[in-house]
DNA sequence: CGTGGCATTGAAAACCGTCAAAATCCGTGG
DNA sequence: CCACGGATTTTGACGGTTTTCAATGCCACG
């Protein structure tokens, strides 16, 4: 039964998902409760079994790096459980955060151009990660259409969201960034089934900030203005969304 | 020969690249001088010509679009000639430049995810792009390995491009950013055998300002202030690098 | 029960945006 | 070829937003 780190049970329709095979860093794609948000979205059985075959998955403890920048690149990887942070140290030695990414998410795409990563990728809580070794999933998506297919819809999707973000760090202001970011994570809990209302962060104020191009203390006071104003409720990392439509108005109409 | 825009000569290796095909449309990347440059890396004679045979020309007058946010994707473009911007309208109406191409360089692989463009796509000169559809060479590329890893590369290519412009909206100063957009044009340019300490700036402040996420106002300041310095020449659109290294010293030492 | 990381809050300063006016450039048409 | 008009750019003064610096408080964890 899938459980999340916070004990919540998990919406979405859920099995016990057993290795298929007697390796246990064996896992099944085709049992995966989150295959419909993977790369196996489109593939028939047949196809998903051969995608299994490829796949062994790893387990991280929070604060474990999943890659690092400079290491070959070597697989991509699913996240089945868990919560991660990309982040790149600037040449001033400033860590900047990427991304957030969390179940179903694909990660480690970044290693493709140069065979080496560009971008750290850290565990945020214990998590559980699919590893898809890069050549083979090659080979495979050259002998299976929708997989490709699939493939390129996720790379492009990855560009699209980082687009999203520099319109986010190019055009807003610091609330509007806040409200952006909270209502993301919202939209992104709940389409994994969990409360879209509620939720633990699971990153601390000072990597919002490097997230969202502002200071922690710019952060901290935006969710203190918002927790005053009725929009949310704050207590530490763990976050209640009391008024979306309020928060989804302060990104609509620009203040100036 | 390839002249660009300005009628200088590029000092790459030139021929004179004709059409293969009685179709003037037709295009051949095995004569194309950019192959270097372009999905073409890495292919032997034999695939080249399976390339070629998929690709047409377009020619675009400064001004006119490639392709507006909300069209079908149906293809990626690699441009030949001349130069491009990407951009989005936001919600509210305003424009946000996610890029600016140049020769070489391919564009429209946003559309992808979602089978529709995210962004419009604008020539800033007088321009020559070719024309892939993307169904061939989805299918192509799944006969010819090194198609599909030059592919794969430029898409991951992309999303590091725009992790590092993540880096600059999120965490330079105006000055900084805009010290780090000169010497990237340069870089580029030089790339391409142009001069890399003079040439013409293809976008207007405003452009320049949405793409680094400043006002046109506080372009033109830093530009005023990197030409007092004798950091730069400015004469409206026409710069020159007098000092990159001063501007390369802007980058390191954070002032703060 | 203390310790150290994390978060909150305040005050002052720096940075950039806003508003406004003038200058320059460029393309167009006379 | 030159004059005109609109777009673009430059520059200044001012104000707002965010950062910086600093101090305090809170919580989790050993």
């Amino acid at each position: 039964m899938l459980i999340n780190s916070q004990g919540k049970l998990s919406h979405v329709d859920l099995k016990v998902t057993f290795p298929l095979t007697t390796n246990n860093m064996r896992v099944a794609c085709s049992q995966c409760n989150l295959r419909e948000l993977c790369l196996a979205v489109g593939l028939d059985d047949d196809d998903l079994h051969k995608l299994d075959d490829l796949v062994t998955k790893r387990k991280l403890k929070r604060g474990q790096q999943l890659y690092r920048a400079g290491d070959a690149f070597e697989a991509i990887y699913a996240i089945r459980t868990g919560f991660f942070k990309t982040d790149i140290l600037t040449e001033e030695g400033l860590e900047q955060v990427t991304g957030f990414q969390m179940a179903g998410e694909i990660i480690g795409m970044d290693g493709i151009s140069n065979e080496h990563h560009v971008c750290n990728a850290t565990a945020l809580e214990d998590s559980e990660v699919c590893i898809m070794p890069y050549d083979q999933l090659e080979d495979l998506s050259r002998s299976i259409k929708s997989l490709q297919q699939q493939f390129h819809k996720i790379m492009s999707r990855e560009i699209v969201r980082d687009q999203s973000l520099m319109i986010l760090l190019g055009s807003m202001r610091a609330e509007e960034r806040i409200a952006a970011f909270l209502l993301n994570l919202s939209q992104r809990m709940h389409m994994r089934g969990y409360s879209a209302s509620e939720f633990h962060l699971r990153m601390t104020r000072e990597e919002i900030g490097s997230y969202l191009g502002l200071k922690l203390e710019t952060v901290s006071r935006a969710f203190s203005k918002f927790h005053d104003e009725g929009l949310i409720g704050v207590q530490q990392k763990y976050i209640r969304i009391l008024n979306a439509d309020g928060l989804r108005a302060l990104l609509n109409h620009t203040p100036s």
